[in-house]
DNA sequence: GTTAGCACTCATTTATTTTGAGTGCTAACG
DNA sequence: CGTTAGCACTCAAAATAAATGAGTGCTAAC
């Protein structure tokens, strides 16, 4: 669709406005604020024609008028222009994901949820990265007694997992010694998909001695390994309660139940298709957060995309600040996991 | 202070009505509900000497009682009986915390929370166990790198912790065996307060010539290990809308900011000399939940004490059914840590 | 000591009015 | 023809007023 340029002018002062005050905006106050130039009859009648357009809607007939999720949408893709932060503001940011003592792939997971709230005012969640798409380093049995086992499996993205295994029968610490080469050598570099019946029926071969606890510990290991195990990180979910459109209880419980299901959520920030993604309201599927806008990016870490980093907030959201701090977000993560591997 | 049995009913009735109905008890209702062959005349004067001991308040001149701060204490040191679950709901939650494929701690933990919530319909909160309270049952080097070493260490209470080492010099297998033996040796079965000066000087004369790499590990391990661990896990968090206390904007962010802000409610949840603890509106000490009540009591795991579970929900509490289930699951958390290390 | 009776209080509910921001339409203007 | 001033109309929200009713404290009688 395209608009004539008075028409994009108006708009655009439309969302500006609506995001800035959260109360519907009027031909007046546009004329006054946004268009000096234009009287309020003319932007009347450009906005009645906006409406028809579908890009604008009024929640009753003395009101202004607010964008809907086409308006929203036309803004995002077509008008605003992306605000990144000043290099000074990136300088601090590096520097808050820099500095620390031990270098743990957590802290650091964590340190960007809390950083990604603070500075947006909105939700931020950010999904830890995923076994599933990391090839193993290394794999460690611990003999912690007779018959406890711990796993450790250290993958090349950085993760470590630990693994609890019963064993059938009792282990010494030449059992373990010699499972753990077996396995370490058959096992590292390769990723959870590429471990199947071949690699498995192949260590088996080597293990006729130790059939019984081989079994025992592979299958623990492998499904521990291929559930689904990304966690999700939440910051700063007491911030919608600085936006009126959730001075309405149920409004604010809806989200803030949402929020709590970590199922539902990590759903809706993980990964899709592309890399950067903007969901305005019906777009992101759910009834429950049909007001919510998201916008949510990836990151890497040994070249592959492993997680997202994202903002849930409501629709009348600042998309130009929001996307420009994401996508600087992930781009300093992206720098950041590279040099601490 | 000791009641008169007459005072006592009513103070008994009155908790029992707010509790229920949230709305401020008249005489009345008293009359008609739970005294019957008293007339509302004399409750009413009754009810005068009670709120000048402090024990009732009202909300305004023409509005009925409702318990104050020190009517709650008393009620529930003096007047309640605690109702425990039934046998079937014991069993019901036996069943729940303990089939589970997987034996792992956390998933036990955080079951149990959710269970908590569930049952009780207010936000539930669980230490996890601190690694403070526990001696090294095996502490394991792996080696992930030249420069990568990942410790493990596994306590007698079963908690499993990873620490990141960067070594200074270049490390082969052949070392990390070398040390691993030596730590392994010289450390299990010590508590951290165990770990002191004297330890760590008799290990470096094995380690003569590790010392470098030696301290960069110990370092490390020890920082890691000594610093407050135990994370907290919380559900149900939403519960309180369910409550008309939290009608409120403000009562609510304040209560969900209060609980989003995990140093402040561990500091809550923390365990104290007391094993079972009942904590109503400011006897909590924090200004932000005077108007909530906290319900706590600890678990163990081999023995120790190693965390707390609890309820945090208002005032209008219900303290009867609330203490039974938490005096229940704590017992039925102990027994399932009794087998399942 | 207990209770019926009564005047009084005060939050809550319901109804009514006022206000004002905003619109759409029409007619005039350049 | 596009633009704009003018005006009648709409309707949510705020302000005001009145009605309701649950509950109390006090007094006097049982």
């Amino acid at each position: 669709m395209e608009l004539g340029d008075r028409k994009k002018k108006i708009l655009k002062a439309i969302v500006t406005d609506y995001i800035e005050t959260a109360e519907p905006v009027g031909s007046r106050t546009i004329a006054k604020k946004y268009l000096t130039d234009i009287s309020p009859a003319t932007i009347r009648n450009e906005m009645a024609d906006l409406e028809d357009l579908g890009l604008l809607e009024q929640p009753h007939t003395s009101a202004g008028r607010i964008p809907s999720d086409r308006g929203y949408r036309y803004y995002v893709d077509q008008i605003m222009e992306v605000k990144y932060p000043s290099p000074q503001e990136i300088e601090k940011i590096k520097y808050m994901l820099q500095i620390q003592t031990i270098n743990e792939l957590d802290k650091i997971i964590k340190r960007t949820t809390k950083l990604l709230s603070d500075i947006t005012k909105y939700t931020s969640a950010v999904l830890t990265p995923s076994v599933r798409k990391s090839s193993i380093r290394s794999l460690q049995l611990i003999r912690v007694s007779d018959y406890d086992i711990v796993a450790v499996v250290v993958t090349d993205t950085g993760i470590i997992k630990n693994v609890v295994i019963k064993s059938p029968n009792a282990v010494d610490d030449a059992k373990i010694l010699k499972l753990n080469n077996i396995l370490n050598d058959k096992l590292s570099g390769l990723t959870i998909n590429d471990i199947g019946l071949t690699v498995i029926s192949d260590i088996q071969s080597h293990m006729r001695e130790y059939s019984e606890i081989f079994s025992a510990i592979i299958s623990v290991v492998y499904e521990s390994l291929k559930e689904d195990d990304s966690e999700i990180y939440l910051e700063g979910t007491t911030n919608i309660f600085d936006y009126p459109e959730y001075d309405d209880k149920d409004k604010a419980r809806r989200f803030l139940s949402f929020i709590e299901d970590k199922k539902l959520l990590t759903n809706v920030f993980s990964e899709d298709e592309n890399d950067f993604c903007v969901s305005i309201g019906c777009e992101n599927g759910n009834e429950k957060i049909k007001d919510c806008s998201i916008v949510k990016a990836t990151y890497n870490i040994a070249d592959k995309t492993v997680g997202t980093i994202g903002i849930i907030g409501p629709k009348r959201m600042d998309y130009a600040r929001v996307v420009g701090i994401l996508k600087s977000i992930s781009n300093i993560l992206n720098e950041v996991f590279e040099k601490t591997l």
